[in-house]
DNA sequence: CAATTGGATGTTATAACATATCAATTGGGG
DNA sequence: CCCCAATTGATATGTTATAACATCCAATTG
């Protein structure tokens, strides 16, 4: 169900109401959403896919935003921090956040192929790892949740397996 | 058995018997247990603690073991392949497994201020993850499960090392 | 209107992590 | 003994991420 990336959607409400409580969110919490910021969150948005920094630092490039590393990485930064984005470890690369706004405890089915990121939304999964942390007085921060594999589009693409 | 690395226990057989383990399965397996891929392993053995790949390097290199990045990574891979050690995705770091020899797909629980990690086994239990991925028609092929956070020990606020 | 101040950017350099490639060596099976 | 395949050695390069410092700019405030 809350896997929105697998699924034919109305990919262009889907960008334009994440940005728009974006800007909510930013407003409501005087931060600033400058175009650097804005623009990289669209790029991110524009595909369910993972980016990495390099390529993100590739296309702002191109538009005249900022040529170095830290450009990219500030503008990350700032969208990991806000809630915006997510990074995904196993890939060392960065998503839009398909639940921006709602409070969640993401976890991504990632596939290593085409790099397609669904988040599904696990406030629930806690459950082993919380266990775990509760019996050994372990201050859980932050989890990294993810499933790597092939996704259906990929499975059936298969040109051999 | 849950998280072995934040109890005490016997460190030494702890060790040995883990070494053990891995030799026995590289026999039944005909795996070559090279002595650069079992230094490797004592070293990551000797402490429940994530290394990085250069730290690695540097102690293998002041043995005489070698001084390039690939003796390092090659050794890594042979022992994350076989089973002997994983990756910390959130740490770009490794660690040697805690239950080498049961088929298992781990969870840890990772200390970002002092490194040390708790190894729990999770095995069938991938809870939404595996539903969100049953639904879809995802196929997973390896799972990163990881909580970073702080250890009881740092809790108590005094700084580990 | 200065002057102050704090976040955001610009820029250079480098740290940290990981792999490509190819030659040389080793060790067991035919 | 020779062959094959795995392993090692060595050099170079690719990829990801941050340090450090200068500068800009917009909002406060005296
Ligand atoms: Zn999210
Ligand atoms: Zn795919
Ligand atoms: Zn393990
Ligand atoms: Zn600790």
């Amino acid at each position: 169900m809350p896997t929105i990336g697998f699924h034919k959607h109305d990919h262009a409400t889907c960008i334009s109401s994440t940005l728009a409580r974006a800007e909510a969110h930013c407003t409501a919490h005087s931060l600033k959403f400058t175009p650097v910021r804005r623009r990289t969150l669209e790029i991110l948005l524009a595909e369910h896919r993972a980016l990495g920094a390099y390529d993100l630092l590739a296309i702002l490039s191109n538009e005249g935003l900022g040529t170095a590393p830290p450009v990219a990485y500030r503008a990350l930064d700032f969208l990991t921090g806000a809630g915006f984005a997510h990074k995904i470890e196993g890939l060392n690369a960065y998503i839009a956040c398909a639940h921006l706004g709602e409070d969640h405890a993401p976890a991504f089915l990632v596939c290593t192929r085409c790099k397609t990121v669904a988040e599904a939304d696990t406030a629930a999964d806690k459950g082993r790892l919380g266990q775990a942390a509760a019996a050994t007085g372990f201050k859980i921060e932050k989890t990294v949740i993810e499933a790597m594999g092939i996704c259906p589009a990929c499975v059936e693409d298969t040109p051999c397996a």
